[in-house]
DNA sequence: CATGAATGAGAATTCATTCAT
DNA sequence: CATGAATGAATTCTCATTCAT
């Protein structure tokens, strides 16, 4: 997740956002500081954004970009669904995990009221959730997943193990890393607790 | 979770705050509505809270306080872990889900900012994450879980589950009853996904 | 000026306030503050003041009281006029310099509006100017003095730099003595600049 | 001391202050009034000044910098010191007396509160009283003034005796001329009281 | 006389957004 | 496209004062 500025306007704009926000939270992070950081004037931000929150939907979006994009290729491949399972989980806290304010954006300040995430959830959410779904569905066709769980709870489910792991990363100060959850995230999603 | 008013005014500002912030999200919710829904001047929020913000982070209190209080009766009781994990599974979705305008609160709004979080998740979510660890090192230890898998890990997983289903309930606009999700969460948490 | 309290609350009260306003400037002095200092209640305050602005009022006549007695005793004496003047200037500068915290509340707080001053110069510093005009009467009558001067504004004069040196010892840090400045005020008012 | 408005919004907004101020004294004068009067937003206010408080540093700034530049001017002619006094004299009474408006700010809001003439004093103040002081010291050196004197303490009477005259011209609701005091002042500071 | 909980008017300040240049 | 000065609505919090006990 690592942001690679091309350099256009729109996308300093995002990535000062990120630092800001990052920094000192959506409220406390006026326009103005982030046009300041991106070395544009005030008024340029309207030029490329409706309003402020537009920003944080702009952000939003590119990072849902980023997971669906990836998890859409490792799922044309031709694995098993666990193995399709375990590199989904490995990627998604590899991608959370490359950036610590991009990653504040994504597992605080895009959740600040409940308007906001009704409208964020819908669409992208549904369709990272979809992807997840799918590898389960594919999994319980083949015969290597149980078949009494329903396949859009399961992926809700894993999809909580994994923003639980990285709201914890986000909020505690140690420096791990982590994609170090990967391998306990696979086996508990896989094997869940008893023997 | 129902509000019961022991009257006091205290408790009255902060159900109000309940009913206004789960409406208008925390930041478009005023001090004067909660005050006036509540009965009292707006200056008298102030003898009781030091701040808007104090409002929030006692809601929180007041919240944490029934998980904790009902997670630890559980925990007293003489039963296998697994039956204890079913119990405080089925309790925390039935607690979070008797009170949708507190579950908005403390599934959204509780969590707008990072600053913000960062002053609640270690005290008291610690303390909840500690009772179900407490289980999960109960299984380990009866030979009932298996014993691969780190207690403080499981619990935070676990925990992952519960949140996001609580979060998908009041994001979803349906009638559902969150509790009907205890026997799902129950099975993957317990058996995981593989055969 | 030393603050003898009598112990009546009236008197706890206007002690209090003399020592809150003088830390913290009169506008920035709550009557709570004052109320806990003097050990009542807040209401209590306005058992003995119709308002904060009347503490105010009450501390200049209490102090204004006890420069005017002072004037009068020695203006009973049978001293020359310039003997007069003298221990007027001492007394001024003595009475003055005796309490900074006083002294803070006379020089300062006492002046912070027009409105305020309007209403506190006439009657009492009107009395002390008169004090001091007699003695240059008096002094003119006896042919010590100049006779060109007019009574009315030579007091005034003399009150001017009285309360110059006033005003800047409460803003000078240092721990210099008032009254020290008595001898060298004797010479500048009695004999001016000339050769 | 009438304001020429060079028109520019800074300079508007300090000519509204100034009336205003007089008007209902410092505390009773709002921002929005001021803003009101300089024909611009509320908000516009803070282009220029960072509170409210600056403004009135501002004002003081302001008119200690015409006090200032006047008497150096008057310094730089090759006078005797009586007469470089008698115009300091008559220039600060005729400063002074030119604008009621502005007298009413130097004189008393000016003198709010300890705290802030803190801030005050030593800076412009002590420059003022440095160039009259240079001018005792002249008359010193050249026989004119008496030299048992401290020029540093003869300064402070001189500016005690002129600031009194005004602070009372402003108090005095009558309608007579400051300047009109000139004489008789310098008649005080050169010769005194005695015969 | 005394209390102190409650009141509610009041004001400074911020900042997203606009628009003339 | 870009600017940034100007706007003005909007809101928290303070605190003098009251009054039921």
């Amino acid at each position: 997740m690592a942001r690679v500025s091309d350099g256009s306007k729109k996308t300093r704009i995002l990535d000062s956002a990120v630092v800001e926000i990052a920094q000192r939270g959506y409220n406390q992070t006026t326009v103005a500081r982030i046009a300041k950081r991106a070395g544009v004037a005030d008024g340029t931000i309207y030029l490329y954004f409706k309003n402020k929150e537009e920003i944080l939907f702009s952000l939003f979006e590119r990072a849902m970009g980023r997971f669906i994009e990836t998890g859409r290729t490792r799922l044309n491949e031709s694995l098993s669904a666990s193995e399709k399972l375990k590199q989904i989980i490995e990627l998604h806290l590899t991608l959370v995990g490359e950036d610590r304010d991009q990653a504040i954006i994504t597992q605080v300040e895009l959740r600040h009221s409940l308007h906001f995430m009704d409208q964020l959830s819908r669409a992208q959410v549904g369709e990272y959730l979809g992807i997840i779904g799918q590898v389960v569905v594919q999994g319980q066709e083949t015969g290597e997943f149980r078949k009494d769980l329903d396949p859009v709870f399961a992926a809700k489910a894993i999809f909580g193990v994994l923003d639980e792991m990285a709201t914890d990363w986000v909020l505690s100060h140690r420096n791990t890393r982590l994609e170090s959850k990967a391998p306990s995230v696979v086996e508990f999603v896989l094997g869940g607790l008893k023997k």
